[in-house]
DNA sequence: TTGATGGAGATGTCAGACATCTATCGTCGG
DNA sequence: CCGACGATAGATGTCTGACATCTCCATCAA
């Protein structure tokens, strides 16, 4: 066999880490990263659903439910009676549809991810942040204002807030000094949220909007003023519902492309 | 009980209309439809599946199906043990995850549509045009000009653009003069591929740009010069992958609000 | 040459059983 | 009185095996 699948090491998707998520999704997960890393070619067609069943050691029913959520995902196409393919564009981290980070958005593009001008501060939210975050006005967020960088280039303004009441660890206040330490060295705030607080972010919300860059945006991201921008406020929500972080991002309009897979 | 299912009357899933779906998707879409009505309120509890599953007179691995469907595209959150819930704020038709046309968003929004300045002609594809279709550059297309209205005020400039070897039916060509009799009438692409064609689009593709208005868009579209402008160009794909139409929208900023569900 | 037909192989659906998780409520001990 | 614990009901998750249905393709007959 010349399947891709079958020359990749046996993978136990019953690992301790995974603990939360159902075996549907784990393969699903799994399936996917195949494909976005390249393994698995797009167009090219995967192996008969009683095969993937052995293999992956999971019954057939939970194999369909993992491709299920591929096929929605549009990462997969089905035939009935024909088999079952890659997508010949299957969705990549620029894709609307994937809760990707800044981080890992810049480095798929083949650019190196960096920042510049880092501010990290407590402070009372606003009316509109604590809406958003499900607060009280006044309530305290931990807010991160960074300039992100892909090889240096000025491409995204970023704004976090964070509830300051999620930055504990067993009742104790988590110091802002090691959230900027850790944010310095990983970047990511995503894997600051799974590794450290123990929280998974099981979706997010983005509203998307296009901007003229006045003055201010102008000057941080050091491009002409009145220059497009396309501004992404996104809610982050946890696996009980509970909105976690939001975030404001401002894109040069040049810098990225994104997609989204828009299923009838 | 005060169940909405309960209430509504039995739609027969095994219509004649909708032989070239899986009964787990119509499954999904006639829920999802529930859902964008308003029938099944948003934070509710569904029944559990073995109800759901007599109810629609399908296997409760069917419904199962269904609701993976749901899931993934964030209509329902499941809870292991717990039970289904509608989510907190579903997906609506200003979602960029669900590919409505532009009539159903202006409808959606609580404005009439309509449009001005309508355009139709066939012509030979430039370059770009047909590399997008999988066509060869020359090949005919027909091309659609439209200025789009919502309650008379201009809110979407749009270009499409579809194979004209598609316009047959049983082998003879369609007029141009009947497509944009239809169009006028029923102002949608949409239910033309499918009632006139035959053709059901799968999904569709979109790239999402934000803009500056140049003079052209300015006159179109009747906002200053250097307005902010969402661009969104969409390819439409059908049941065996291959293209159907390529879409070319731009939105005046403020009429719309767009929304994405980002799983993770 | 062309149309019908049948088989192989794939996904789709069904049925029933069991596993596992969650919330709740009672009981028991402090 | 109150908290810890365990039983229990009820929900989703997983497994197994069977059958249904669709597609493609090779074969065969008109």
């Amino acid at each position: 066999m010349d399947n891709p699948l079958k020359s990749q090491p046996y993978v136990p998707i019953n690992g301790d880490d995974y603990d939360n998520s159902s075996l549907a999704q784990r393969v699903a997960e799994q399936l996917r990263n195949l494909i976005m890393e390249g393994t698995l070619a797009p167009d090219s067609q995967l192996p008969n659903e009683p095969d993937l069943s052995t293999f992956l050691r999971v019954s057939r029913s939970t194999v369909r439910s993992g491709l299920t959520i591929l096929e929605q995902a549009g990462f997969i196409q089905r035939r009935w009676g024909v088999g079952t393919f890659i997508s010949k564009n299957p969705p990549t981290y620029n894709n609307l549809n994937i809760n990707s980070g800044v981080t890992q958005l810049i480095r798929s593009s083949g650019a190196e991810p960096g920042f510049v001008e880092f501010l990290i501060s407590a402070r009372p939210a606003s009316e509109h942040i604590a809406g958003r975050l499900s607060l009280e006005p006044g309530d305290e967020v931990v807010a991160l204002e960074r300039v992100r960088t892909a090889n240096d280039r000025r491409v995204v303004f970023s704004l976090d807030y964070i509830p300051k009441a999620l930055f504990r660890d067993q009742g104790a206040e988590i110091p802002l000094t090691e959230v900027e330490n850790y944010l310095v060295e990983h970047q990511s705030m995503y894997t600051f949220f799974r590794e450290r607080l123990g929280m998974e972010i099981h979706h997010g919300i983005a509203r998307i909007r296009p901007l003229a860059a006045e003055a201010y945006m102008a000057e941080k991201l050091a491009i002409p003023y009145g220059s497009s921008i396309l501004n992404i406020e996104q809610v982050d929500i946890g696996n009980d519902g509970e909105p976690l972080a939001l975030s404001d991002e401002y894109y040069v309009a040049d810098a990225f492309t994104f997609y989204s897979y828009r299923s009838n």
